[in-house]
Formats: C-alpha cells, sequence, structure tokens
DNA sequence: GCCTAGGGTGAATGCGCTTTCATGACACAC
DNA sequence: GTGTGTCATGAAAGCGCATTCACCCTAGGC
C-alpha cells in the first residue's frame, strides 16, 4: 500500500479510501492510486483491514467431524460408498450459510473441529470472525461461554446450553408425532417399530419422544425405548437394523407393521434389507424416515419421511447473527424451525 | 491481550508465547495466564496474528454463483427440487478441500462470486488467506494474474488461463472417450447421439472431443458439434433434450442406440423422459452420463457414468498450495486427474 | 478586496499481535 | 571468584491498514 501510494504520488490515506470510499476522491487521482495498484500486484491485506476497522466480514461455521479424514480415498474409491447422514447435513447447512452470508456481503469460514487440539478450532475460527455459527456438541460449552461475550454466536441443531445465546432447533418431536399420527390414522397401522439413535444424539431423543407421543395418544404400547438403537444411523447400520427386527419377528411370530427410522439413511438401508428378504414395502411393511434428504425421493419405494429444513437452518443462522451484529443488545433468539411430513409411496401414499 | 497481561503480571510477550510456544514458558506462569484469559473473556485476535505473522492459517476457494441466492426459498419448499449438477460439484469441491485442508491444520474460507462487487470477492478472500484456489471462469484472469503474484493460486477445472499457476484438470476427454469405445466395442452400438452443454464450458467440450475420438477411432461418422447444446445442463433440460431426440429421431426414421450426456444430471433427467415415453433402458436405446454423481447409482436403471474425483480435486487443490506454501519457487504444477468409467444397468452392463 | 464553505488530501495515531533482541537470574564449570 | 551457558521474561519495533484531524485549495458570497 505504501508502494501504490509512493508510486501514484499520494498518501496511504488516499489509497486507501480509493478502496474504502472511492467517491471521496477524485476521479483523476482514483484512476492513478488502481493503475498504481494494478501494476504492483496489490493486494490489500484483510488482516490488517480488519485490525484497524474491527471487523472482517467474514462469518464462521464449526461443525462435528464425524468422518474420519484419512478413511477418504478408501471410500471413494468404492461404488458402494455411502454418503452419511452426518456428511449430507453439514453440506446442507454450509451451503444455506454460505447462500445467506453472500447475500449480506459476508464470507463464510467453515472449520470442523479438531479433536486432538485444545482449543485451536475455535480460536482459529474465533478470532477472525464477526460472528459465527455452532453445531450442537462441536465446541466445549466452556470455551462457547468465554467466546461469546466477544462475540455473537449461534448454536444451530440442538439444545440450548447457553441462555444467552441466539439458538435454532428444529421441531423433531412435533415431526415425527405428526408422521406417526399419519400412520396410525390413516393407513390404519399398529405394529410400530422405533429405530433410534444414540443417547446423546438429543434429534433422534427428540424424534423418539415424538414417536411416543403419537403412539399414547393413539392408546397403543408406549414404548421406554427404541426397539434398537443405531450408532451412526448409517444405512449399513439401517440394512442391519432392519434384518435384526425381521429376525425378531419371526421368533416372536408378529412382524411389525411398520418401521419407523430416525433418519433417511437408515430407512434407505432397511428398504435395500427388506427387499433382499422378499419383504415388499409397503404393502408388508411400511418404511419411513426423517430429514428429507434428496435420496429419500429417489429410492424405490420413494420414502415417506419429514422433511427438515436444513439449509434453511444456515440461513437462519445468518440471519440472526446479522441482526445481533446490527443490535448487540437484543434478547436473544431462539427459534424452532418448523417440518413437514412428505408422504410418498414407501407408507402407501402416492 | 494487554489486560490478560496486566492481570497475570507479565508482559504481552509472554501472553503472546502461552499461545504460540507454550513450552517455552515456566508451566506456573503459563497456568496464570490462562486462567487470567478465562477470567477475562479473551480470545485472540485473527487479524492481529495474521498481520504480524504475516500468514493466516486460512485457505480459500472462490467458485462462481451460478445459482440465484434469492430463488432459494422457492426452490426449497419444492419436493421435485432439482439438485443441479453444479451445485453438487461445488458442495464436493468444498468437502474435498476442509477435509484435506483440516489435514494440514487449515480453515477454509469459502466464497462465491458475487458479479456485482467490482473486485470485492476476491479482494475479500485473497486479503484474507495463506493461499487459494479458484474454480474455472470465477475470477477474471487479470485479476488472478495480479493476485497470484503476491500468494499462491492453483485454478481447478478447466484450461490453465495463467502459465506460471499450478492447476488441476479432469480427464475429460479421455473419459467420454473410454465410455464411448465401451458402447461401441463392447455393446456394439452404432447411432450414438451426444448432449453437450454451450461451447464455453470447457468440461462439456472436452468431453465432445473424447466422444468424436472414439467415434473417429470405430470408423463411425464422426460429427462437429453436438446433437444439442444444453444451457444450464440440468435435469429438466435432459428430457427436454431426450424428448426433442426422440422426435427428431420419429421424422427422420432412424432412432438412436445411445444417447450420451455431458453430465449425469441430464442423463437422469432423460431417464425419466424415456420412460414416460415408453422407451425402454437399455434395450431400446442406451444411456451414459458423466460425473458419477450419487444420484446415478440409485436411479433405475442405475446410470452408466464417467466418475469423477471431484473431492479429490478439492484435496488435491489444497495439496498443491500447502506444497507451494513449503516452496514457493518450485515449477508450476498442472495435474491431471483420472476419471474411471463406471458400467451399470443404463448402458446394458450389470 | 476579504471571508467562508467545502471538497480533496496528508500526517499521524492506533488496531492487537509476533518477533527479535536485550536483560536478568541462575547453575555449572573453571 | 570470574566466566559461560541456559532459561524465562520484558521492551520495543513493526505488520498494513482505517480514521481523525488539520490543512490547502478553490469557488462563491459579500
Amino acid at each position: 500500500m505504501y508502494d501504490v501510494a509512493e508510486r501514484s504520488g499520494v498518501s496511504i490515506a488516499t489509497v486507501s479510501r480509493v478502496y474504502r470510499n472511492p467517491d471521496s476522491v477524485r476521479a483523476q487521482t482514483r484512476d492513478r492510486v488502481l493503475e498504481a495498484a494494478r501494476a504492483l500486484g496489490y493486494v490489500p491485506s484483510g488482516n490488517a483491514r480488519g485490525l484497524a476497522s474491527r471487523t472482517t466480514g467474514v462469518l464462521g461455521l464449526c461443525f462435528p467431524d464425524y468422518s474420519d479424514p484419512d478413511a477418504e480415498t478408501e471410500a471413494e474409491a468404492d461404488d458402494t460408498y455411502d454418503d452419511s447422514a452426518v456428511m449430507l447435513y453439514s453440506d446442507q447447512i454450509i451451503r444455506g450459510m454460505e447462500r445467506a452470508a453472500r447475500r449480506h456481503g459476508y464470507a463464510l469460514l467453515i472449520a470442523a473441529s479438531l479433536k486432538g487440539g485444545p482449543e485451536s478450532l475455535v480460536a482459529k475460527v474465533a478470532g477472525r470472525v464477526d460472528g459465527f455459527a455452532v453445531l450442537a456438541r462441536t465446541v466445549p460449552t466452556e470455551d462457547l461461554e468465554v467466546i461469546s461475550r466477544r462475540l455473537p454466536v449461534v448454536m444451530l441443531a440442538g439444545p440450548r446450553e447457553i441462555d444467552h445465546l441466539d439458538h435454532i432447533e428444529v421441531a423433531n418431536s412435533d415431526g415425527e408425532r405428526e408422521l406417526t399420527r399419519h400412520l396410525i390414522r390413516d393407513h390404519g397401522l399398529r405394529g410400530l417399530v422405533f429405530v433410534g439413535g444414540e443417547k446423546d444424539s438429543p434429534d433422534a431423543e427428540a424424534r423418539f419422544r415424538g414417536f411416543r407421543d403419537a403412539c399414547a395418544e393413539a392408546g397403543l404400547p408406549v414404548p421406554d425405548e427404541p426397539d434398537l438403537r443405531a450408532v451412526m444411523m448409517t444405512q449399513a447400520e439401517g440394512e442391519r437394523a432392519a434384518e435384526a427386527l425381521l429376525d425378531r419377528a419371526d421368533q416372536d411370530g408378529g412382524r411389525p407393521q411398520a418401521m419407523l427410522f430416525a433418519n433417511d439413511q437408515m430407512a434407505i438401508g432397511a428398504l435395500h434389507a427388506l427387499e433382499r428378504r422378499g419383504v415388499r414395502v409397503p404393502e408388508d411393511i411400511a418404511v419411513a424416515g426423517f430429514d428429507g434428504i434428496p435420496l429419500s425421493r429417489m429410492v424405490r419405494p420413494a420414502l415417506t419421511t419429514v422433511r427438515q429444513p436444513i439449509r434453511r437452518l444456515g440461513e437462519e443462522a445468518v440471519e440472526l447473527l446479522v441482526q445481533r451484529l446490527a443490535e448487540p443488545t437484543r434478547e436473544p433468539v431462539s427459534l424452532m424451525l418448523p417440518v413437514s411430513v412428505t408422504r410418498r409411496a414407501s407408507c402407501g401414499c402416492g
């Protein structure tokens, strides 16, 4: 910048103005500066700019690191590669945030939490953005506590761990209840089983609660626990779960009339397993998922599911950040995004 | 930081060392500093750090802004929403880069080029990262010329516009040639038609060249132009293209034996159109795409395609950046990533 | 003729950190 | 006792920019 100033015979203040506020500089001067900048290959330092102006024009996103980055190459080579739900999930959030951020003139800095570093990730992101979003269970609550004192943080999908933070969640419980109601009421199904996730997955648990509520409403037996729990909730686990439930049914004598899964990945796996076993969907058994991932529409039969506005989650996160940036003192906001039951062939609709 | 230093009775230099090089500080001092930092809610400024150390720990990605961010909400609500190829494409690159960047301890800054701003995007990204990747046709060549004098830039997918830059492309032409050969040689198909993209899409053009080469090899008529050109190469365009080709065939009398599309999205659209028209795939006609997107495996019949290592593109980009950061003076590298023909049901295999 | 207003520009300060370089405090060997 | 390292720390000089304030110049009003 000093070089540019010298070459064009102005002061650095003027060079700065050319970039920050072009109209305040005479056109002739401006052109001279711009030309010098080009000749010198001048690239304004975002760091210096950020330091001086105390704002970066960047928003951040921290998401969990479920997948092992080193397993990458292997998976890539495999045609039956199973895109995990988490992966699709963060992709969509990234896209949502990126879009919304762009609309507001922000760039997006993304980083998956590396479990290794002490606070490496958060520190790196937090120090470099005007505000950021955190996926549930990504950053230790105590760190968030500290950071949120300095800049806006919004928590995504999951319980609100810190009261004074903005927070967005999805109506998991409502959605699953609605879906279950549909199966019971509109299709007259009775023997319902639910495949959930681990206990510490807030989403999966909320969905199970919705399932239970609907069962209770309908006067059906109310389970204390999901019939099965999956760990990563992958397609492969869904296949195994479906087979396990079928095996169990063969022993018990009574095959369930509907299998509900805590996410679409598992439900799609189940579809495969059922096809192999010669069990027809939806004639012999209904299947439903949760999430509304693109694949759910492509499989045959198309999967009945609950569409979750994941991308909107990302977009709303940005909106909240932008709003808080504009008005730092306003009350913390907690949004719950609505979901919608998508009825397709796998439950007997469409 | 000054506050932390004061509160813990040390100098700012020591506070800095606690974060940069913890071992060089006595454990007792370190603990005092860390405690003070926690009490004060201290978050190191990435900007200041970057300014002083002349390195950010962030890599960047600029990708094109094909989709209109404001059309978002509408599209989201539509169950038949057509994920465009471009969208999936950039998602995968982002993921690839993110993974690789993480492995090397970098975060990732992403920004789609906003056509509006003068150089807003690039300037924003370029000034904030240690190096970055650019998708073809995203940033004006002249800007790249300037920026690349200051920091490492790698060009992705597309012709190498600037000689001294690192560059990665995908063997589009080889892949399509291989695929076409397969159809001609292994399935004995003859009447082949090709649906391409616009002339200024380097990928689509390269694929068409591969198609032509294979036709020439086999002694078949060699077309000068694709039989049809799509603009955005979406699924909807694929449907229309298939119908147009069918209509044309009805007039000519001779239906083609195989339809090749410049990407999977169009091929999948074609599958739908053919099904509607009662044309059986692959019995009546073979269909093939290009890209190897996840959907290509899910559709029925499963789509024969050329798998493109998009994610690897992102990963390799990061590798190249990291290498150049380590050794700035080394010769520019130009990689061509291999692709592989994936034979599935839509050509008569599997 | 002088005075004023305002647009265009420069000098100087500080943003919060990293990084020499210098200093002090010891421990050890001579 | 003096010399020679070593380790822990402090002082101070930037890093590249935004921004305030003061200044100059010109045009306009009287």
